[in-house]
DNA sequence: GTCTATAAACCGATAGAC
DNA sequence: GTCTATCGGTTTATAGAC
């Protein structure tokens, strides 16, 4: 929508070349270190031209996290530990492709209220998310039932702990071994709750 | 050190004055939105003076991490489980009182590469004393043996990941439920991997 | 040491001409 | 839509009086 023809679609292109350049260079040196200059300066317009399509850097950052929301296609809920491990792996590469992002999680909450809001909407789905995969896990007879009260939930919060800080934290491990990946981290939290049966079919998934 | 008699004490007193509010505000405003202005404006003093005794906001924030990493005891490698809560409800509480510097854990390491350096040295350190922990619990018969190769190191990755990044990670929680503590996780992670006798002690241990 | 005063360089943001 | 010009605010740095 909005790319129709000649001059609408000149309207939108500036606009997307925008959020592209901005994402990159946010990337690249870290959401503080780019100023609006940088980003009009890369592109070749001017900063007045920039703030005519965003008033604030504020909306370019919201902007860019609308864009991530509207891509992002709500799973559906992994019926078993298969689809549970490509689950893993299609996070993993969300967060690589959007590394900025996580860098910058805690720091972009205190922005505005509407990523705050976002972010708790997030976090909100995936962890629904997982409640019905471990009940459903669990009935299959793959997940051992809960050893104390809360347990499930705690695990399902160590898991989104580790997807949403996985990439500064494999930063900061960086020089002492190779980072895991979060796929790893997340098999991790995981196996020792498995029964032998889950076990047994999570070897033979990963090989 | 430093403090001996009348002039030598006041040379710090003020340097140690900025470096105290400066942290206070960084807890209750956050990292960003805290200028040298407001240091020296809630300080009572000029700004002149506060750059006489620190050039950069970045010289600031390096001391008061100094002063941090001055503060905090390398603990003993807990020899039971007993001592592992302890370890445990001190973090949490390590984390608590410096909460700034956690809630902007990774923006910080882009500030300067000795934070950066400072982060990596605190975190082999930790690593080291949850693998002698690890090995002396599996020693005892309270751990069980690693289930595939990796599984220490990636469970005590997971520990330091929860403890680092459970303040923001609380705030993100704290629409949904009330936000677990540090210790909770912990134990939750921690939990499936202790052996019956690991479990029984644990039991009696947090009643 | 502490203060005032000042300036350079940069930032986000706005106004108005084309 | 795009540009130039400009504003107020910030960090950083320097000078000099007390």
């Amino acid at each position: 929508m909005g790319v129709v023809i000649g001059a609408v679609m000149m309207e939108n292109s500036t606009k997307q070349e925008i959020l592209k350049t901005a994402k990159d260079l946010f990337n690249q040196r870290g959401f503080n270190a780019v100023s609006l200059r940088d980003i009009s300066g890369v592109m070749g317009i001017s900063k007045g031209n920039l703030t005519y399509h965003f008033k604030k850097k504020e909306d370019i950052i919201e902007a860019i996290l609308d864009e991530m929301s509207g891509q992002y296609r709500p799973p559906q809920v992994p019926q078993s530990l298969g689809e549970m491990n490509a689950l893993f792996m299609h996070l993993q590469t969300m967060v690589k492709d959007n590394a900025f992002y996580f860098w910058h999680h805690a720091q972009l909450a205190q922005v505005s209220p509407k990523i705050r809001e976002q972010q708790s909407k997030v976090y909100q789905t995936n962890i629904k998310l997982f409640r019905q995969a471990f009940a459903v896990f669990n009935k299959d007879g793959v997940l051992l039932d809960e050893q104390f009260p809360g347990q499930y939930e705690q695990t399902i919060d160590s898991l989104l702990l580790a997807c949403i800080y996985w990439i500064p934290f494999g930063e900061l491990k960086q020089k002492v071994g190779q980072p895991a990946t979060f796929q790893q981290y997340a098999w991790a939290v995981l196996y020792p709750l498995l029964t032998e049966k889950g076990k047994k079919l999570l070897q033979e998934i990963r090989g």
